[in-house]
Parts: C-alpha cells; structure tokens; sequence
DNA sequence: AAGTGGTCTAGACCACTTG
DNA sequence: AAGTGGTCTAGACCACTTT
C-alpha cells in the first residue's frame, strides 16, 4: 500500500516517462504525425521542462523521435537498412557504388589516419568528399584519404578541387588490383561540417565507419564514414534492408 | 575588431567548451587522471553547471572521458577493439567464442525477434543469456533466442534455469550444419539490466549487433548484443584490436 | 560525514521555420 | 508575428562512493 511503488531506488522520472512516451508511440501515434510541443508535453506529465526534454532526448537517440527546430516533434519511421558491405571485395568508385563524390582536397591527413596510412602519410595525400543519399536524404558523409602512391596517374600540380578531380581520383585508385578491407564501427559526435550536411546539429549521434582498404603495397586508402545514428541501421552480409521486415 | 567573434551564428558555449576540454586531454592530462568536480570547471570557466555538463556528456559520448557518480570524472583509455567477427562462420558456443554463458530461460521473445525466426516463433524459445568480458570488465551483454526447433535435443521439461542449461543449448545448436550469417548495427540506449550488467546508468548508449544464424531449414537463431558505446569499437575483419595502434 | 556525479525545477532568451 | 525546439542559468535535492 505504498504510494506509488515502494521501490527501494525510485526509477527516474525522464526514463519513467520514456517508457510512458514509448508506449504512447506504439499505441497512439502514426509514422509522420506531429507530437504536441514540449511545454504543453511537459505540462500534461506535471514535469518541468528540461525533464520532458531528457525523455525527448533517448526516444530521439533511440530512432523513434525526430525533433527539428521551428518545426516540431514528429514519430519517426522505422531505421533504414544501409548496406555498408556493398560488395565485399568491391572499392570506392566502382560500379554500382551508393555514394556521391562532391569534391576533393590535398591536406594532411589526421594523425589516426596517418597512423593506418603507414610511412607515406606525411607526404601528399588525396581528400576525396562523398555523400550517400537515400530516398533523396543524405543519409552519410565520407571522407576518403588516398595517398598518392596509390594513384600515381594523379599529376598533384592540377588546382582543380571539384567532384571531377576527386573521380579522376576514385577511377586512378581502381586501377590497383584489390586486397581486402577490414572496418571499425563506433560511436561519435557530429562535427559542425558534417552536421550540416546531414541537416542535425553540431554533436548529433554518428556512427563512425572506419575502412581499410588494402593492395599489394599495403594500405592503399582509408575511409572515414560518418553515418546518422538516429535513422541509420548499418547491415553487413546479403539481407541488405530487408532485415527486420517481417517485424 | 568584434567583441569577440563576429560570427553570423554564435557556437553554442557548450560545444565550444567541448573543444577547449578535448584540447586540454590531449595536451595537459593522462589517461585515468580525475579532473576538477563539475562545479569547480563550471566555476573555472564562467557557466552554469548544467551547460558544463553538457559538454562532459559529448566527450563521454566519444568515449574520451569516464563519469562514476560518487567518484568522479576520469580520462578514458582508448577504445577497445572488439572482434565481433571471430570466425565468420563460426556459430555461438563454438570453441574460441568469447562469450559467457549466464543462464538460458524459455519465454516468447519480442515481436521484432520473432518476425526473423519465422512461423516457429510462436512456440517455444530457449533465450540464452551470455555475456563478454574483456580486460576484466564486462564489455556486452546478449540475449541468444533458439527456437526448440533448432535444438531437438533439449527436452522442454527441464526446469533447470541455469548457465549449464544454457550450455546444453549452445552444444545442440552447434549439431546443425552453419549456413551463413548477417548482422546489423545500430545505437540503442541500456535498458535497466543491461545497464547493470554494464557497469552504466540506464540509457546510457550502447551499440545493438543483431546476428542472424542461418541453418538449411532457415533461420537457426537469432542474436541480440548490447556493446557499451562509450568504450567499445566494434571491428570486422582480420585486424582485431590493433587497426589504430599506430596512432 | 564529506564529496562526487545524477536528477529536477522554473524561468529566461535565442535560432529557426512557417503563415 | 507566432510558434517551435535549442541553449543557458542558479539553485535545490538525491544517490552513490569513499573516508
């Protein structure tokens, strides 16, 4: 005959009312339809508030909750599958690749990079910008860091900085006979330039996908993927998007 | 000859904060070094509390720092490696598995699940719960669903609810001749058991593998692996921990 | 008992989108 | 101009660990 629960540690009340929020979801709300705003939310669960936006806060990084400025709250759909193996022995820039070479830069790589790049990273390397669009949304941004021992067709005198250069450069690399990739998954936040391109805002959940990519010398290129969190599901192996369907 | 910065858009003083703190880890403190209490940096750099903490969650996110209520906020250690392909076609139980097994029970399993397992998914399912250990810390937890069907071996009547159970299970599992697998990948936040077994508070982000073990009849079983985000990158491919250790 | 991070409040103002 | 979510404040109290 407690109050409410004579729970030893009370649960907290922003994750009480996730679970409050989540079932609401399930139960009471369309893919698409547009929640009441957080002062009348928090005022109809007697919270304050910022508590209220720490419920929002896990549904959102959970893929169920999509918050845009201005705008509102809106149920969101259900994750895209995104297929990160396409092929499994298939490099950037072949055939049947899903992402969008927007342009390209010479720089010094990161010193993580560098590091998997091997002795010639400190000499010039390629920065090749790519984007991947699903349903017309990017979805992923990419950045690709070939050095130029890997493309010794590349004359690095050309100025051009364009998507053009940073084909040229993608057409260069396979020409090298492939050898293998490996990846890494993780978590990151989003940088201000990726943010803005993946339209959230600067420290948005990302998953990060490193890749390497490797030939006959050795490391030929890596690839940092910058991948949404909130409405990407990555898959490797045959299924592609069609994983959790019946569900 | 701004104020301070004549910027069209203000950065938000959280994320600048952000970045001054992961500039100071870099140059000025060792790995496990316990910072400054919240309310002394909060002091120390003119916010309030609660934007100062936003900045610490953002480097927790990306896995640079450590918070334990009651003791403090630490340096992380890199992120370790882990292999979440040891064998690609090797199936849970098998030898090298780095798993635990911690119990095995037989219930319905979520609707999600059951949509992947098929028509047996009303029947019965042994759920197997295992764990991953690395460096003496708990790094994952996993709830394995096996429908009976996968296991003729097991007699449902045993009451037994223990990790030999669980064993049993995984022994008769891996009599089906291996037909593949596939995975997927997305953040998810700690529900309150895993966020136990974790060493976390619930919500805290973690990183959802779903494996799907094919058989010739279909699918055999169906995984779910909680990876913490914060500490974890999860690697595919043969380079196991040692992708970044150049850096 | 003291000190830490975790939760919560009530309010203010800002940036952005839309009518 | 109105309405939305995003940022920020100053304070309070709680749960947990350590001494």
């Amino acid at each position: 005959m407690g109050t409410t629960r004579p729970e030893t540690v009370p649960e907290p009340k922003y994750w009480h009312l996730r679970t409050v929020l989540s079932n609401a979801l399930d139960s009471e709300f369309e893919v698409g339809e547009i929640l009441p705003n957080e002062r009348e939310l928090a005022a109809r669960f007697g919270v304050a508030r910022a508590t209220l936006r720490q419920a929002l806060e896990q549904l959102e990084l959970e893929g169920r909750l999509q918050r845009r400025r201005g705008v509102g709250t809106t149920v969101a759909p259900p994750r895209v599958g995104i297929e990160v193996e396409p092929a499994r022995h298939g490099w950037p820039g072949a055939p049947g690749d899903a992402w969008q070479t927007e342009g390209c830069e010479e720089s010094a790589p990161p010193a993580a990079v560098a590091g998997m790049l091997g002795a010639d990273a400190d000499r010039t390397v390629f920065t090749v910008h790519r984007v991947r669009v699903v349903h017309g949304q990017p979805v992923a941004t990419e950045l690709l860091y070939v050095p130029a021992a890997s493309v010794p067709g590349m004359s690095a005198i050309e100025t051009d900085a364009g998507a053009a250069r940073g084909r040229a450069v993608l057409r260069e690399l396979n020409r090298l006979e492939p050898g293998g990739q490996d990846r890494s998954v993780e978590l990151g936040s989003a940088r201000a330039e990726d943010a803005k391109r993946l339209d959230r805002l600067p420290g948005a959940p990302v998953l990060v996908v490193t890749t390497r990519y490797f030939a006959a010398g050795g490391t030929a290129a890596v690839a940092v993927s910058t991948y949404r969190a909130d409405t990407c599901r990555l898959t490797f192996g045959d299924t592609g998007g069609v994983a959790l369907m019946a569900s």
